[in-house]
Parts: C-alpha cells; structure tokens; sequence
DNA sequence: TTGTATGCGTTATCAG
DNA sequence: CTGATAACGCATACAA
C-alpha cells in the first residue's frame, strides 16, 4: 500500500488567530505575554497554543530581528580529537544560551575556507568560531568580514593582526617546556616535527623550541626541523618528513610533534618502521586523544585544554554579539597547557 | 581611543534595484538569469552585483521558499571519535548539495534530547539524522515528528519500530564474530560489557554474543553480563560494572566491550589495576579510535565504518527531503563492521 | 484592550 | 522586456 508522506507544516499565530476570532498582533502579544492584553485572552490563546502545539517560526524571527541565533564554527577537520572537543565545548554554551552552532569543514583547504566563509556569513548567523586552515597565508577576507562587522572570534590557529577576541593555549610554553624535558633527561639531537609554517601556532612552538635549545646550549640544526605544510592530513607528506629525519646525518634521539595529527602521524611510522619509543627514539608530542594514556609505554604529551577553548571563545563571541554598545577592547585569552610527563617515557636510561 | 563597530550590514536587492534604477523584480529576475531580461539590464545588474559583492540572503529564502537548506543532526556526544567521524561524512555530503549541519548533543539525557528536536524542528531545518540517546526508551517524540512528515534519518542507535531509512552496521555479527574469535583462542570465561539496554545496538550485540556462545556449546553466565546505563559516560557506573566483574565469583578470562566508550572504559580500568591485557585478561572492543592501532599489546577491535554512515545517512536524508513526489519505500542500510584482529592480542598462549 | 498596517529580503504573479 | 504587488511568519508602531 502506498504510504501517503505530508509535508512538515506547522501551525502559525495566523491559524491560532482565525480559531479563536482574534487579529494576528493580539495573539502575538499574547504569546509574548505583553501587559497589554487582558488575562482571559491571554489565557485563551496561551491555552490554544498549547493544545495544538505551537511553535514560533525562528526562520520568520530572524528575518524580522536580522539575527538567526545561529553561530558559524569553522575548523579544518571535525573527526579530530582536539577539534571535536573545542565543538563540545562550543555547543555546550551555545546550547546554554539558545543558539544553533553550524559547522563546517575546510580540510586544510583555503578554497574551502573561502567558500565556507562566503556561505555562512551571508547573513545566516550572527557570529563566527575560526580556526583558520593551514593552506591560509592571506588573511585578506577575514580582516574584511571583520571590517563589515562580523562578530569573529579565532581560536587554536588565529590571525594575529586581527584586533578580535581570541582565544589560544600557551604554546610556546608547551613546546618550551616538553623541549626542556627532553634535554634534561639526556637528549641532545631533539627533532621538531612542524605543521604549516604560516600558522600562528606553528610559529610559537618552534619558537619555544628554539628558545629551549638556546637556553641549554644546544645548537638548532636545520636538518632536525621538518614541516608538514598540510598540518599531517597526507600521510605521504608525514611519510616524506620522517624518513628524512631518519635517514638524515643527524638522526634524532628524540623527536617534538607539535601537533595532535602530528603525534599520531610520528608514532604511526615509528611503529611502522619498528623503532623503539622511547629507547631508540623519544617522542613528546601534542595530543588530546583520550587513549593516550592508554598506549604503552606511556606517552607523554602536550595536552591543550579544548573544552575549556570551546567554552571561552563562545562566551566572547556571545558577549560580542550580544553586547548593545560597540566593544572597545579585545582579549586574547591564553590558556596553560597541560605537560604530561609519564613514566618511562622520553626519560633516557642512566639520565638524571 | 574608542573603536567603532557597526552592525553587519549586507547589501539587499532593493540597494542594487536603487543604484541602478531598476525595480526590486528585475534585479531579481536578472540575478538569477532569467530569460525574459535583456543582456543589457543582465550585465549590467550582475556587473554591479558582483562588484559591491552582493549575496542573497538565506533567511528571506527560506521563509519564502518554506526551507532552510540545513539539517539537523543530534547525537550523545560530539567529542567521540565515532560520532565525531560519522558528523565528518554527514557534513562532507551535506557541504557538497549546499546544505548547512546545525548539530546538538544530549549527552544520553532524553530530556535533553526532547528539548534538542522541539527546538530544531521548529521549521529551521528540513531533515534530521538522529542517533537516539541512551537514556531514550519513549520514542513517541520521534513518532510524533515521523507523523507529521519530518524527514528522518537514524543511524547507529535507531528506532526499529518506525518505518524511516535507517544506517547501521552489522552489530550483531561483529560481537558474534568477535566473540567466536574469543571462544576459539581458548577463552571460556567470556564477559559482555553493554551499554544501556534499550538501545537497538545493545540488544543486537548482546544476541551475536549470547549465539556465538550457544552455537560454541558455552552456556551464557549472568554474572558476566554487565550494563552501564548511561553508555560508559559516568566513570563511576563503569567502575562498578567492572568491579562486579572482576570481583565476582566467575572472573572473566576476557572481556568484550560493546561500544567505544566501553572499550576505553575497560581498557582504563584493567589499567589502573594493573591487570594485563591480554595475559591476565583479553580484550576485544568496539573502538573507532584512530589511536587503538597504536596500542601496545595490540589491541584487536571491532570498528565501525563512521565516515560511510555519516554519508550514507545524508544522502538517504537529502533524497527523502528533495524528493517531489511521496516516498514509499525506506531503506535499512546495514554496513559491516570490520573485526581487525592483531597480533598478540586476545589469543592465549598455547591455543590453536 | 484589541485591530490594522508595515516591514524584514526575496520571488512569483500579474499587469503593462 | 520591465514594474508593481502580494506573500512567506512574525513583531510592532500606530489607530481605534
């Protein structure tokens, strides 16, 4: 028998006003529960309301209000665990305050980002959650959506030049402080694994990391510093990355992923080529996996608190949304990360 | 000095109509190409479009059009790597037909899950992907939205007893398999560690495992069959569940863990006590971690093709929104789910 | 206290 | 070929 499917139609304040002999504004006030309308009819149609399960058309409201309680979340990849803990952390208060979080993924794609930017912006939310893909060396269209007055808040990989609301965990310190680990416990041919030069993160990690040889006087060596300008999305380009440290004349003794993808990309190909973590090789890397406390031997790892992130740059952005007077001042919010050093792990044998 | 932040202001038909002194229906007609404008007006109106950078706005189609082009997905936790990998197929599918993802999590409350659907169904969007929450046994909700023609799509955890398309993958021959595996390595002593028991995968993993028992003439123990209500989200019920397990008077020679959250669950506390995986104790879980691979011992795991689902559910919702005429016929996908069985792991020394 | 008219941005219908 | 008008659902200024 044929199955007889209806369009979803819902009732408007237009039904519940011919029903019950009134005009459209009346019930709308009523719904509202304006001072102006007399209990017994506000009584009637609240009741009304009820029994045929009314509700308000938010499409309708945003276009009257010009603002859809929806916030854009732009990251380059959702099914990554830092990244799907910041969105945890995103909806929760967006949830907490009525608004819709829309998401979307660039890949590491700045096309992507363009378009994503393009069809979210087009007034279909009223604020924007940014961390930026690593193929994004221009800036240009944020600094103009900004210009037109876009609420943004950037987080994780922001634009520095940007005057917005942002919010970053300390990754020079992460990165200083895992380097300054590894040499106090004997290693002296420390690698650093980088994502995409141009973003703003990978630039504070390899600053802390630099900062932490100089401190210790360990010279940087150009060999022992390899990027994956796709932030570790292709496996041949991590592939490339780690044979080169391997078969470079300076193997390292101990290698620094500063980046989850990263981490995972470097443990995956030690593993693969049957090295030895930490006795051959000794690997501290950022992680928010929550196995990795799991893996043994124990890995130690720079965590970023990402829920936390999740929540702070949705607070900001709601701030900036909502706020009646023009915002003066911009914070960058700068969160301490999370050195988790476990046993066994990237401590040399016979170190202190 | 005060910075000044003006409201995001974009341009409308009626500024290009007013530039060009031209009414509001031409430019319309012009900008979307319509026969009846002359070349000329067409230039010259897509010329100017284009330069103040002129984009429609979605809302104003929407409420014309009576459809948001946004789906609605609601899921228990977002920041898991199987629902987080199934949202990366939905908004790959989504993004490519020009479809905004509007997500919400439950986080396994139902009433959570009551207020996400009433507050989505509202009319913002056009179709919902549900994988229902754990605490969920009144599905008249869904029911209900079914009745009055929402499109709806379930995957993972759905409802059997509504005629809806629905993705899943084959739980019960992945316990069942998993579980012969197990018998066949030698273990006798096998336990089941579910999730809450109304959902549709837990019933359906339970019966694979309860038939790869029967069918290997091992007779199923009570004791070794636990629940966790609330999907392994509160650690204390999972703490208690496998205390029971290991303090009982049946201890377990290896356990299956029937979600990923479980899986992990489990692996953490074997860990805490110390317990060795798999000498003391095999284990085989759901787990759709990209991380599992890299724990050592090697971990044998059940995984479940989350991206595929993600995509497939999308399509099957798109086709059930876009389709002109009544559908009559649904759709159960079911996927397999790959049983990755590694080395060392949940095989007993000395077993075939 | 309630009803009428208008507008949010867009497209469809109907005139011209 | 182009313009005026109505409508999508709602809220509000203005009338009554």
């Amino acid at each position: 028998m044929p199955l007889i499917v209806m369009k979803f139609e819902a009732v408007t304040i237009k039904d519940i006003a011919k029903a019950l002999g009134l005009s459209t504004s009346t019930v709308s006030r009523a719904l509202r529960d304006s001072y102006e309308i007399s209990p017994e009819t506000k009584k009637l149609v609240l009741d009304y309301a009820e029994k045929i399960n009314y509700q308000p058309n938010p499409i309708a409201l945003s276009l009257k209000e010009r603002r859809s309680h929806s916030i854009g979340v732009i990251v380059s990849e959702i099914a990554n665990s830092f990244f799907s803990q910041v969105i945890d952390g995103i909806e929760s208060v967006a949830y907490r305050n009525g608004y819709n979080v829309i998401i979307s993924q660039t890949r590491e794609s700045y096309e992507r980002e363009v378009i994503n930017l393009n069809y979210l912006t087009s007034r279909s939310i009223d604020g924007l959650i940014v961390s930026v893909s690593a193929e994004t060396s221009d800036f240009s269209i944020f600094k103009e959506l900004y210009d037109r007055g876009m609420p943004i808040v950037f987080f994780d990989r922001i634009v520095p030049e940007l005057n917005t609301h942002k919010v970053v965990v300390d990754s020079y310190r992460g990165a200083y402080d895992a380097t300054v680990h590894l040499i106090r416990n004997g290693y002296k041919q420390i690698a650093a694994l980088n994502s995409n030069p141009v973003l703003s993160i990978t630039k504070d990690r390899l600053a802390g990391y630099l900062a932490a040889l100089a401190d210790h006087g360990l010279k940087e060596k150009n060999d022992l510093i390899k990027y994956c300008p796709h932030a570790g999305l292709l496996p041949a380009e991590m592939e490339e990355a780690m044979g080169q440290l391997l078969s470079g004349k300076s193997r390292p003794d101990a290698i620094l992923a500063l980046s989850d993808k990263l981490t995972t990309g470097c443990l995956r190909t030690l593993k693969a080529r049957k090295i030895k973590v930490p006795e051959e090789i000794a690997l501290i890397g950022f992680s928010n996996s929550d196995l990795t406390e799991l893996i043994d031997p124990p890995l130690s790892i720079i965590k970023q608190p990402a829920f936390e992130m999740g929540k702070l740059a949705t607070n900001s952005l709601l701030q900036l949304i909502e706020s009646k007077r023009p915002v003066t001042e911009f914070t960058t919010t700068t969160l301490a990360p999370q050195l988790i050093i476990r046993e066994s792990s990237g401590q040399r044998k016979g170190a202190s």
